[in-house]
DNA sequence: GTCTATAAGATGATAGAC
DNA sequence: GTCTATCATCTTATAGAC
């Protein structure tokens, strides 16, 4: 799929269309159409999935949205207000997306369901938001890709809104292999959600590593790899009886 | 292996005996014997294993250390220094002990060597060390993971230390894997690291997925699947042809 | 809604006594 | 090596004018 643009099980995703805003838009720094409110959303999603919450400070969040700082406060209040004003924005849309790709999938598929087109359903949507969403999405997908690794931060956050879709997943992965036990899904699910959080941080670490061979923002062959990857780690490890206990 | 004590490819890691330092031990704080310096780097990891480097403060290390702040930047200078300091101090023992255990595999099994005990002799000894090391190797590992997800910190650092273990273990896998191209295989092992890097975090959330059923922190068991489920994966994407390019 | 001004405190880092 | 004292700066956050 690589070469092909169009997603075979997920709608193309493009930048939204946005849900329709009342009142007027209030003018922003270029000339730039948009809400002062947004373009301090995108400043502080930019710096925040870069440097993470506490290497940011409110002063140049305001500096590259290009309003003062009060007005980031008057907006959002406290600091980590405005954290999670970043994170909620696009996590309902992110997993609603998902949730319905892999249903459509489902629906369509039926018993002929297999864990590749599954979790190419599951898999494309983010990775097509952050290729082709804007670079907000890409700077999205990076801070959610950091949220994921971090102990102590966004653990609640991140089971609220994410782990309903993972939920849905692991139900239809049982239907494609009945006799799956619930422990072996989930050490299997453990081990996808690392290499998808690895890929969305697109750190450049796989570029370095291979010389170049590989690149961390194609995403594409990402997705390509991960699926197959994936669908076949799933069936080692759920297939017979499991190992441990 | 989640129930035997004692690992199959590896050497039984435990406190390391420390190399032989030079001079009197400075008295540290609780009559507990140990350098300054190293309580400071002790306390320094702890923290910044759970915040990132700009979720610590230097006057926090130093009053868990419980040490002047002056002393801090008296050993290393600036914070960075401080930082790298914690990072370097185990990378070389990590690294060695993995490069040792797959060549040693290597050795003994020769062309009879497979995926399963290969990646068992690589991923192993960080999973060893995070759980018998005491508590410093296990706020370690989960710096390295947090480090290997973050795009800006400790990239160059990374690749210096950690991208030779690796590209022995890519040598090794090549020869199990004789018709494996190169691209194939880095793709494969970057699943295979976000995998890694997730679970050395040991961040709860598939404690809190799976209602308890799975502990982040039972790393054995996290190891034993990681082994089957990744060379299934490497053998599905290595297999044949590469279906991009 | 947007700005100025400023409070109130924390931060990294250093100089210098002991 | 270790501590006290301190600087210069930056931090979040708010009050109040427009």
């Amino acid at each position: 799929m690589s070469e092909t643009n169009a997603p075979k099980t997920a709608p193309a995703p493009g930048p939204a269309p946005g849900p329709a805003k009342r009142g007027r838009p209030p003018k922003a720094k270029d000339g730039v159409v948009g809400d002062t409110r947004e373009s301090i959303l995108d400043a502080a999603e930019d710096l925040f999935s870069k440097h993470g919450f506490y290497g940011v400070t409110i002063r140049e969040v305001a500096r590259e949205a290009g309003v003062d700082t009060a007005l980031v406060h008057y907006y959002f209040g406290a600091k980590r207000g405005l954290f999670d004003a970043v994170f909620l924005r696009r996590a309902a849309i992110w997993n609603n997306e998902r949730v319905e790709a892999i249903n459509r999938y489902a629906k369509a598929e039926g018993a002929n369901m297999t864990l590749e087109g599954l979790f190419e359903a599951f898999l494309r949507p983010p990775f097509q938001w952050s290729l082709k969403g804007g670079p907000g999405w890409k700077h999205y997908a990076a801070l959610v890709a950091q949220t994921n690794a971090n102990p102590t931060f966004g653990g609640e956050t991140m089971a609220r809104y994410y782990d309903p879709a993972i939920r849905r997943l692991i139900e239809l992965i049982k239907q494609i292999l009945p006799h799956a036990q619930d422990v072996d899904l989930y050490w299997a699910y453990h081990n996808l959600s690392g290499a998808l959080t690895l890929t969305l941080g697109e750190t450049g670490r796989l570029d370095r590593l291979s010389n170049g061979l590989c690149r961390s923002g194609d995403l594409e062959t990402a997705g390509d790899y991960m699926v197959r990857f994936a669908a076949a780690g799933f069936r080692a490890v759920c297939g017979e009886a499991p190992a441990t206990d």
